[in-house]
DNA sequence: TCCCCGATCTGGACTTTGTCTAATTCCCGG
DNA sequence: CCGGGAATTAGACAAAGTCCAGATCGGGGA
């Protein structure tokens, strides 16, 4: 399955998102790429040619297909959120100095020794991040 | 041990932090409470009475406290950083409706499965943070 | 085809969190 | 009681994100 723009309208339908000129492109550059972007990476990117899809649209845009479970929120570093077009249950290593951010598959990962939650309470997810640097 | 202030003098010099008056109240305010604190909330505690801490040394101050290893950073909300007084190793359970923050023991939690590091790179920590909210 | 109208997009003002700097104040050691 | 390095400060600045009122789009019906 390529990334095409047409390919990316029918993702869009199948999440009930009407898809427009700039949802399309946004989508992809996050799917095309299959990396964890910024809102900030989204806009550079979707305006590389000319200026086409504004600031307002770019972030109304992300938190739509993250409503809509297209895309998922990677909270690791305080200065700006990475949005993941990977929806499947992964966790992150996260490299502190150069702020490159990978996926580790969840597969194999086992959590265990958790407590109980408090009441009336359920999951939403997990997140594990890994942070790490280069060697002294 | 009670979290005096004459204490946190004490805890500053064995981190080697040169305890001044806005260091100490700053101190104060984290570990009295034991609890969570983003910035604009440590600013607001130390100047409940009457204005006494610029921002500037809010900021700057948890930072040293920060690089010191006095404190913990916790990144789980994309709009602040909380810092935390436990900096013994533990996980955190984020209730978020409520933006509530509180800690999970590490000593019962085992985590296995986890891929090796990149060659050259050391790890700087694991942060496990389990997103609760209400049922629905 | 043409028009209509709800959905979408837009510029730009605004807010919040955090950073920076030059000037002032503090406080310790002599 | 100085002198001077360390610490603090006000306020300007920056970056990420939000919000709104007005402009534009585009697809279905006449
Ligand atoms: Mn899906
Ligand atoms: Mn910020
Ligand atoms: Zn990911
Ligand atoms: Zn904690």
């Amino acid at each position: 399955m390529h990334y095409t723009r047409d390919n990316m309208a029918t993702l869009l339908r199948g999440h009930d998102i009407n898809p427009t000129h700039q949802r399309i492109e946004i989508a992809h550059a996050l799917f095309s790429r299959q990396e964890h972007l910024s809102a900030d990476q989204v806009m550079a990117i979707v305006n590389t040619r000319h200026s086409e899809t504004s600031k307002a649209t770019v972030y109304n845009t992300l938190k739509l297909f993250l409503d809509k479970g297209l895309v998922r929120e990677v909270i690791v570093d305080p200065s700006k959120v990475f949005y993941d077009p990977n929806t499947l249950p992964h966790h992150h290593l996260y490299e502190v100095d150069t702020g490159k951010l990978s996926d580790i598959d969840a597969m194999h990962v086992r959590i265990s020794g958790l407590p109980d939650l408090p009441d009336g309470m359920v999951t939403e997810g997990i997140d594990l991040i890994v942070r790490v640097r280069r060697a002294a």
